[in-house]
DNA sequence: CAGTATCCTAGGAGATACTG
DNA sequence: CAGTATCTCCTAGGATACTG
């Protein structure tokens, strides 16, 4: 859970003139593995949540994917780990500034996807109709 | 490329009290590939774009990949594909509006990535510095 | 409870070559 | 030019154990 290696391009405006655009080779930062999104929303109500907990609402992740992401999350600075001393154990994750921050774009993105979910439909619909076809 | 084969809490609110929180396990549509993004960037200026020509700002892309994106983008209704019928052959890709729709999220994550990039990099860094060590 | 440790697989993605 | 057709590789991510 990575820190993918990383695209040429970087989402930034498409050069076709420059022919040396291949140059900047920028660094983003993804944040599209199968899994971060859905513990940011797991955690966005500011309740720290432990591991086990966690993985009710993903529907039973295993705990080696669960700890990679988690892990891949704190090292980016999304989340918090903290480990109270007790017996048996108990481990909180809690969202940072940063991690919080992650949501309205996450937000964004969820909302297109809701209202744009019918016209992909549809689109898909006659495509297949197309294609097949003609 | 991918109708990717989908998650399960659908980035929507996770659940922790429903028991049987896994019972919704929407659809939603991926647009995170390797390319679609770029492709994104390469057609929003409005200028159709011909096949090789796309090429050159995704840092010369294989065809076959470049193929399986835009054709899953045809699909989904982002692009149009328009043959005109000349020899040598010349077709052109353009946004839809749905296509186009989507500009406005990736600018909302690129905008984010850009303006968080220092504070994640500088976790990366305390990250290291702390684990190996303590 | 909160994880490791192993093993295994599907499929995204690259390289290379060929065609209407 | 605008693609197919093959092959191969890598790794995200799942299954199944085991442990401090």
């Amino acid at each position: 859970m990575p820190d993918q290696p990383v695209p040429t391009v970087p989402l930034d405006p498409a050069r076709f003139d420059d022919p040396d655009c291949a140059a900047s080779p920028a660094q983003p930062f993804r944040v599209g593995d199968k899994w971060t999104g859905m513990v940011l929303r797991c955690l966005e109500d500011g309740t720290p949540r432990r591991f086990t907990e966690l993985r009710v609402p993903l529907h039973w992740i295993t705990p080696k994917v669960l700890t990679e992401t988690l892990r891949s999350m704190e090292r980016n600075g999304f989340v918090t780990r903290t480990v109270h001393d007790e017996n048996p154990p108990r481990v909180e994750y809690t969202l940072t500034p940063l991690g919080r921050s992650l949501i309205g774009p996450l937000d964004t993105a969820c909302d297109w996807a809701r209202a744009h979910a019918p016209a992909i439909t549809e689109a898909r619909a006659s495509y297949e109709q197309g294609s097949p076809v003609a």
